[in-house]
DNA sequence: AATGGATGTCCG
DNA sequence: GGACATCCATTT
């Protein structure tokens, strides 16, 4: 009899170390198995072979034949489980996702053919073919990554296409990451046009019998392949892997919001030093934390600031909206009369429109609609966040609250609550303004069918105003698209979280970038209630570079990011004094000492209740991130930890 | 004493 | 995020 080390791939494994398991043959490292936990069948990974044990081993149930995961992955989980606080199960079962079942029918990869449509490929432009000469000369001198800095348009695709197709004739597959599903379908279809077949899609959103067979598909081809594909790609067991490029990586999507709190940047450096892959970063607004990473590492960073599409770029220019300007006033909410007389004019030359009105928390943030003052909290200088149940307005980060003021502290006005309309009210108020405009709707709520990527076509041709949501930051390109207006900056910007300022960074760049397409002269506006706002002003204007300097100095002044690690405690129970409660008793048992730590909260968490369930957090601070790991995994599996989070909300 | 809900531990 | 033991508050 063999003993082997197994860790169970299943969420609800909450172990810190592997299982022993028996049985009669030898087996290979990474080897998925199906095993018993507590009288319940689930899969497993085996780890290691370990000697007979004191205990009776229980025997492995049955042997997943030919499902052996790679060792660079293997390894890839064992690093995982020591930088990651999450039970060893939660790490696990991204390896090897349940139930892999055997396919109906047969996969013959060796059927597979090359498209190769190489000659379609438009030339390398002289920036992109000079990029692409230093990436190769750096990589083969030893260099394992890079950061691609291109602005919108400056064809980082065709690059990553160019490197890809190097990666194939050495036989290597190629991992292409990308944030989201809609970002997902565009770019695998610029790889199809030129590698065909070799080209699979990692969907989310596939079903578990097609998952298995895509596992299936990998694990019995020893060809090379491309993989377009969100995070979770990342653990598909690709053997032979040459190269990783992470796509737009500042987007916050590429953080897993749940159990193991994994950042696909992180785990995708990880996944290249031991595959031996090599890794580009692209983003248009890299991410700060990343950036000042990479220069303490020296990692090269390469600049594309070139339209790929025309030689001479078009002249676009910018507006910004005093929207407490009387006579920008015209009587439609966040529809200001400089708007209107460029939509006007817009419409009239048939171009296209695009308005953006960012939701994310602009309903809870508040503020005056005479001055523009908002309260901020004593302690964070963040912005408050209104409780109407209780009446209160809080501080997520620390927890502080008050009662929530009945009038403007600074004008006296009343009209202290702003809540911005959403995509429907404005559409609205759009229909009776331009009555002949056709108008298009497009946010989160809307049925799958209606979501852009579905509906595009009728967008190009047939639409002229699009009205929506975070969903219209990005993907296709607009050809008619010559106006884009940014209906309310403060409401990403007044998120009172310390990403606000990078946040509405990316997106005054994402959006301003739908109009630097090329294809003629476009016009940005922005509105807002803060025309004073230093920062509109340059995120509008200035370079990325003077926005990360400054963004750099603030992170370090308050103690943030990347200077500060998080851990931030998440508490559901019953009852909400329940939850704040075990915070406040757990705060105590950790007594930790103050000069290494900073606890912030106990505060409600973002929602604080779904599913029946209050949702409480606290948030430690340290500059010493293994220490914070270590909290993490000395408390109950109950309260969950999610280390260097996206947001301290 | 009995019950039920909440919490923490363990899993081979 | 499942099964089970234990702890605690409340009911019988």
């Amino acid at each position: 009899m063999n003993y082997f080390e197994v860790i169970p791939a299943t969420g609800s494994f909450h172990g810190k170390e592997a299982l022993t398991y028996a049985h009669p043959a030898k087996l290979k490292i990474g080897q998925i198995v199906r095993i018993k936990l507590r009288g319940l069948s689930c899969q497993g990974i085996v780890v290691r072979q370990v000697s007979k044990p004191a205990f009776v081993a229980a025997e492995i149930e049955e042997v997943l034949s030919g499902l052996v995961i790679p060792e660079h992955q293997i390894q890839l989980l064992q690093q995982m489980s020591v930088f990651y606080p999450a039970p060893l199960g939660s790490i696990a079962q991204l390896f090897a996702p349940s139930p892999l079942t055997k396919p109906l029918v047969a996969i013959e990869a060796s059927k597979l053919t090359v498209r190769g449509d190489f000659k379609s490929l438009p030339q390398l432009t002289t920036e992109q073919a000079h990029a692409y000469a230093l990436i190769n000369k750096s990589f083969a001198a030893g260099q394992g990554s890079f950061i691609v800095h291109g602005i919108t348009g400056s064809g980082k695709t065709r690059l990553y296409i160019e490197l890809a197709k190097d990666n194939l004739a050495k036989n290597q597959s190629v991992l292409v990451l990308t944030p989201e599903i809609s970002l997902t379908a565009p770019i695998a279809e610029s790889f199809k046009q030129v590698f065909g077949d070799r080209v699979l899609i990692n969907h989310s959103a596939l079903t578990p019998k097609q998952k298995s067979n895509l596992f299936y598909k990998l694990f019995f081809s020893k060809k090379p392949f491309i993989i377009v594909g969100p995070r979770s790609s990342l653990f598909l067991p690709l053997g032979d892997l040459g190269l990783i490029v992470v796509d737009e990586f500042h987007e916050p999507a590429y953080k897993q919001e749940s159990r193991p709190f994994y950042h696909a940047n992180r785990t995708a450096s990880m996944l290249a030093k031991f595959s031996g892959a090599k890794l580009i970063f692209g983003s248009a607004t890299p991410p700060v934390i990343d950036y000042y990473l990479a220069e303490q590492k020296n990692v090269p960073i390469i600049r594309l600031s070139r339209s790929a599409i025309t030689s001479e770029a078009p002249e676009n220019s910018a507006i910004i909206v005093n929207l407490l300007n009387p006579d920008e006033n015209s009587g439609h909410p966040l529809i200001s009369r400089t708007l209107i007389k460029q939509i006007s004019e817009t419409l009239s030359k048939g171009e296209q429109v695009m308005l953006f009105i960012n939701k994310r928390g602009s309903a809870r943030s508040i503020s005056c609609q005479d001055c523009g003052h908002r309260e901020v909290c004593k302690n964070c200088d963040l912005p408050m966040v209104y409780h109407g149940d209780q009446h209160l307005i809080r501080c997520h980060t620390c927890g502080y609250s008050k009662k929530a003021p009945a009038k403007c502290p600074i004008c006296g006005s009343i009209k202290i609550f702003f809540s911005s309309p959403g995509t429907k009210a404005i559409a609205a108020s759009l229909s009776s303004l331009f009555p002949k405009a056709r108008i298009a709707r497009f946010d989160r709520d809307n049925k799958k069918s209606e979501k852009l990527e579905n509906r595009y076509e009728e967008a190009v041709n047939n639409v002229d105003i699009i009205v929506g949501t975070q969903v219209v930051t990005k993907g296709h390109d607009l050809p008619r698209l010559s106006l884009v207006s940014m209906l309310l900056a403060d409401s990403s910007l007044d998120f009172p979280d310390f990403s606000s300022a990078e946040r509405t960074y990316q997106l005054i760049k994402q959006l301003s970038g739908r109009i630097n397409r090329g294809h003629r002269k476009g016009i940005f506006v922005v509105q807002t209630f803060n025309p004073e706002s230093e920062f509109i002003r340059s995120a509008v204007n200035d370079s990325w570079e003077d926005f990360y300097r400054s963004e750099v100095v603030q992170r370090q002044k308050y103690g943030f990011p990347p200077f500060y690690s998080a851990l931030k405690i998440e508490s559901s129970r019953s009852s909400r004094t329940a939850a704040e409660r075990s915070l406040e008793n757990l705060i105590e048992k950790l007594a930790l000492d103050s000069k290494n730590f900073q606890i912030l909260g106990p505060s409600p968490s973002f929602v604080e209740k779904k599913t029946s369930k209050w949702h409480w957090q606290i948030l430690v601070k340290a500059k010493n991130r293994s220490r914070l790991v270590d909290i993490a995994r000395s408390i109950p599996s109950t309260f969950k930890s999610d280390i260097d989070p996206n947001n301290f909300l």
